[in-house]
Formats: C-alpha cells, structure tokens, sequence
DNA sequence: TGTACATCAGTGAACGCGCGTTCACTGATGTAC
DNA sequence: TGTACATCAGTGAACGCGCGTTCACTGATGTAC
C-alpha cells in the first residue's frame, strides 16, 4: 500500500494540462448522456481527480467553462469550412466533396458535435445562444459564398440567406440525428447518402428559384 | 392570520386535477430556462404546492412523467395534421395553409412544443429516443400522402422518405429558432415568411427531381 | 552551484442547502346498509 | 335519512447524500542573487 499520491502541481507545468482536461471531462460526460444542465461541478473534478476547490484555479463557474467549449468547438468546425472554401472543386462534384469533408469533422470530433447539438436548444441560455449565434454566422459566410455560384442578379440577399439556412439546418438535423438516436438500423453509410441527396433536391430547387421570379411575390 | 389550509382531497375530486398540475409544472419549468434533465422532483411539487411525496401517487418517477409529456404533445400536433388533411385544398395553397396552421398550432401550444424541441436531443436517453420515434413516425405518414401529390411512380420509397424527411426537419429547425434563441430583430412574420420560401424552394426541387432520374446514381 | 523567496495549482475540511425516497398519519369523500 | 367503513390524495418529518463555495494550508517549481 504506497501513500495516496499528491498531485500538487505547480504552475508552468504543461505535461498535464487541467485546464484542458476540464474541458473533455465535460464532452465526455455529455457523451454518457448528461445535458450541460445536470452535470455538476463535483461530477467534472471527480471525472479527472481533482478535488472541487480546485475547479476555480481554472473557470470562475460551469457556464464559463461552457462558453469555452462553444468557442472551440466552432472555431475547429471554421477551420474546415476554410479547408474546403482554399480548394475548387469541379462544380459537380461540390456536394458529394462537401459532405464527405463535413462527415469526417464530424466524425473526428465527435463529442463536440454531440455538445454543440445537445445544448443548441439546451436549458442554459447563455450557452444556447451563443451556439445559435455561431449558426447565423456560419449562414452567413456560406450565403456570400453561395452568391458567387448562382446565377446572383436574380437572388435578393434575404433569399440568400433562407437558402444557406435551409442548407445548414439541414446538415444539423441529420448530424444530430447521426449523434443522438441512432435510428434502428439506419447506418452512417445511409446517412450520408440521404444527405447527400438532400443537398442535391436543394440546389435543383435553387436552380429553379429564379427562374420564376418568387422572391418578391409573397 | 387564518389556520393554513389543509389540502387533503379525496379520489373522484376533479375540480382540481393534481396529475395534470404536474405535467403542466413541468412544460411551465422548461419555459422558465430549465431542460428536463435539470429539473427536479422537488421543484416540480414546489410549483404547484403539494409535498414532494404526493408525487408519488401520480407518476412512479420523472422519466415516466416525461414520456406522458411526449405522447400528449404529439397527440395534440396528430390532430392537428388530421384536420389539415380533412379538408383538402387547391395545390397552389398547400404550402401557404400549411406553414399557416402549423404557425398556429405552435403559438396556441407553444410550451409543449418547446419541450419537444428541447429535449429531443436532451439528455435523458429514453424521451429523447421517444421524441425522435414519433418524428420518424410523422415522416413515413407525411411521406404516404406525398406519393400521391408527386407522379409517383418516378419516385422510390426511399426517397419519399428523404423528402418528407427534409421538409419537417427544416420546419422543425424553423420552430426550434422561434421558440429558442429569438435572434435578434427577427420576429414570427419574417420566420413564416421564411418557412413558406424554404418549403417552395423543396417542392421545385421535387418537381425537378424525378425527370433527371437521380434515384439510384449515388 | 547553492540558497532564499515568490508563485500558484491542488488539498482537505467545513458550511449550509436542496435533493429523492420512505413512512405512519390524516381527513375528505364515496359506498353499503 | 343516518351510520360505519373503505378509499386514497396529500401531509410532514425524517434519512442519508451530493451539491457549490470558502479558506487556510502545502509543496513543487521557477527566479534572483
């Protein structure tokens, strides 16, 4: 029987980043189904083996710890989204690419996703709007892009807009679906597939859209 | 200073319906920026001025009290979509009366809705899993009434499927962010307004879908 | 190279509090006669 | 109409437990000389 080690630590110290730990205790804990609402404190310094008090060396509460995560995890999500904008793609191949890229972030960073789905209509509103706040963003970089590949005198900016929203809402659904339930035997493979399609029955409406003129009729 | 008030009832009372008290406690503390999994039982009583051990006369533990909550919501929303199919309308004002009812329906039941939102991909494994059944479920009836609107015999059950699919889920993404997050400077009108377009932009991708034999070349 | 000191992440004990669950009870109402 | 009894929703006290937060402390590391 060796004496309990101590883990005193001191500052400088970046073997063992606690800061960081902190922070995948919480994803980890969401991934055995907690929302951010119920996980505790207590709960997170025990999933890393620090006692409580500790805690405040690093965030001065949970929901900082939160905005933290929502930072990251985006910032991550950004930098793929960069990945994909620096190399054209032949035109038809621009779905098919897209979504593989986005499955395999996905798929990579898996537990983020999983928070970032969970708390988007989660209990915490300073959480939830700040990841509602990163989606609008994330919309409306994709509408400028999006500007450049339609035929963009007969698309008004607001049109843009419900277009790129449309496009990324149907993303989010079928990742959280991808997460969260897992559907009886409906597979990533499936998944991807329907996505696929989705995006593709998409830009066939959007070819159609300015060709009849709706965009002021209602 | 009058003697408090005992509030012993005896079965048969149905003036007061604790049972009912309960649940609506419940969508009330959701409303109020909690998610399930962060209510407690206590809290629950509290609100509606009964001992936490009265509870136990009416549901055997929360999770129990959740599932009730999913089945009633959705029952409710059924009877909805029964009424919208009862009386059928020109086609040009499908999508119009459509998005219009539904607008409607979420107003006048707006908590429940809010909790469906929440919690289907909340923390709590069992009514998240029962939400998303019943979504499932919305989609396969949506996608039988769809054969008969598009020439169906270009379109496979499975993509009938993938296109009711994608029409919930954005409106279900519509919802979420009107009961949600309330971004800023948007209110209900710019969301209907929003809701009919993105439904337009699908049926024109629909209408092209078929004659450009996609189906099967994924 | 050695020594004195500053820094600070983590400790461990303590606090008051709200939690879920149990249990013997109360008392209003419904029912049988 | 009156009485005895059954039913059962709600009471209130109790239990052990995990919670967030505080605080004086420890001890490993970095820095100045």
């Amino acid at each position: 029987m060796s004496r309990p080690q101590k883990r005193h630590r001191s500052h400088g110290d970046t073997l063992i980043n606690t800061r960081q730990a902190l922070l995948e205790a919480v994803l980890e804990l969401i991934n055995r189904d907690k929302s951010f609402d119920g996980i505790s404190l207590r709960e997170v310094t025990r999933e890393i083996g620090i006692t409580p008090g500790a805690f405040y060396r690093h965030f001065p509460d949970m929901d900082s710890l939160g905005l933290e995560l929502v930072t990251s995890s985006f910032s991550t999500l950004r930098a793929m989204l960069i990945t994909v904008r620096a190399n054209p793609i032949p035109e038809e191949l621009i779905i098919r690419r897209s979504v593989e890229t986005f499955v395999t972030y996905v798929r990579a960073h898996r537990r983020q996703f999983q928070f970032i789905s969970r708390e988007a209509s989660g209990g915490v509103a300073v959480i939830r709007n700040a990841i509602n706040a990163e989606f609008k963003q994330l919309e409306v970089e994709l509408a400028s892009d999006l500007a450049r590949l339609v035929s963009s005198d007969n698309w008004s900016e607001e049109d843009l807009q419900m277009l790129a929203s449309l496009m990324i809402g149907s993303m989010i659904q079928i990742v959280t679906q991808q997460l969260m339930g897992r559907p009886r035997g409906e597979d990533d493979a499936e998944l991807i597939k329907k996505a696929e399609k989705q995006l593709r029955l998409i830009a066939l409406g959007a070819n159609a859209w300015h060709s009849k003129e709706m965009n002021n009729d209602a």
